[in-house]
DNA sequence: CTTTAACTTCACACATTTCTGAAAGAAGCG
DNA sequence: CGCTTCTTTCAGAAATGTGTGAAGTTAAAG
């Protein structure tokens, strides 16, 4: 009935079983929503670290993957803005953390990909003419997209609120 | 100063053309979404025709594709409620048509994906419990995600009717 | 300045995905 | 009731993606 604790030396192997199984069906949701899937195991892995944060040997091991995957999977997680590079001061060590405070806005992926959609809204409406159905449909898909950047600034002000509230009080 | 015209006879090269490069750089951006390839290119060839709708014949020409590829795509629209298929009575043809009403709901992909990732952050607060760092930092992810479900209700809720205004009022 | 530990890059092998051609399966039409 | 037209299924070829090992790069430590 007590089978969730961390710090427990006894039965190791089955915690890190249970959290094995929790990082693969995290990741594998990761995947369905379109992230690769080394940085979904990775980023699972880390989001699910007792600190928030691991180091690349680290998760070389309780992933049972290479060196090099990990640098790649890193890469790209911190270049979308999922997890933060720290170098521990005195030592080769990296260490990779999650963005706490910014993967809910990174998750949304707010900003450059509605500018994206939008531009190409914005081209097929003017190559096919407000005058025929075509660009009155993908004109109002424009609207749409633009109508969602709007609403998503103020969903995740509202959001960090939420959270301060909840959290800090 | 005026090449957007479709039912312009002269220059049906490269009205194509030019519809071709539309519906490629849209697809292009569906499958960076996470959209498999074939399945985007349909859905803008779909969008950026006339009537909203076309043949399996159509698809497979504009989209020099075979048949059997235009099968496999709209099984997969179908099924996520992107596109309806029509029959047209007395006919074998089938006629695949934009949902023009439920794509934005589609594309945000509500309900049964939210529903997913809930339960899967549930079993991992559980797993864990919150007198770990684990814990709650999954347990806010769960917060976030139910926040989500409540807010992008009432965001569809706001688009319909902002619609309604900008097109039927 | 050399050694050594850690991370990264790159070419390649393996696995997966994606589209095609061929054949089978429906459904109107004579 | 068979013929014809369109769609779907399926096995396999082609393309793509993914992770590894080995060599290369960087930076701390001696």
């Amino acid at each position: 009935m007590d089978e969730r604790r961390t710090d427990n030396g006894t039965d190791g192997d089955d915690e890190a079983a249970a959290v094995s199984r929790f990082v693969e069906r995290f990741a594998a949701q990761l995947v369905q929503a379109g992230m690769t899937r080394m940085p979904a195991r990775v980023f699972a892995a880390l989001l699910s670290s007792e600190q928030g944060a691991l180091t690349s040997a680290e998760l070389s091991e309780q992933l049972k993957v290479s060196p090099a995957a990990v640098s790649g999977a890193v890469r790209y997680l911190a270049q979308v803005n999922l997890v933060g590079r720290e170098r521990e001061p005195g030592s080769r060590r990296e260490r990779y953390r999650v963005q706490g405070d910014q993967w809910y806005d990174a998750l949304l992926e707010r900003d450059a990909f509605l500018r994206n959609w939008q531009t190409t809204m914005r081209e097929g409406v003017q190559q096919f003419g407000l005058d025929t159905p075509q660009g009155r449909r993908i004109n109002e898909t424009l609207e749409f997209f633009l109508f969602l950047e709007k609403e998503l600034g103020s969903l995740m002000q509202r959001w960090a609120a939420h959270r301060a509230e909840h959290l800090g009080g």
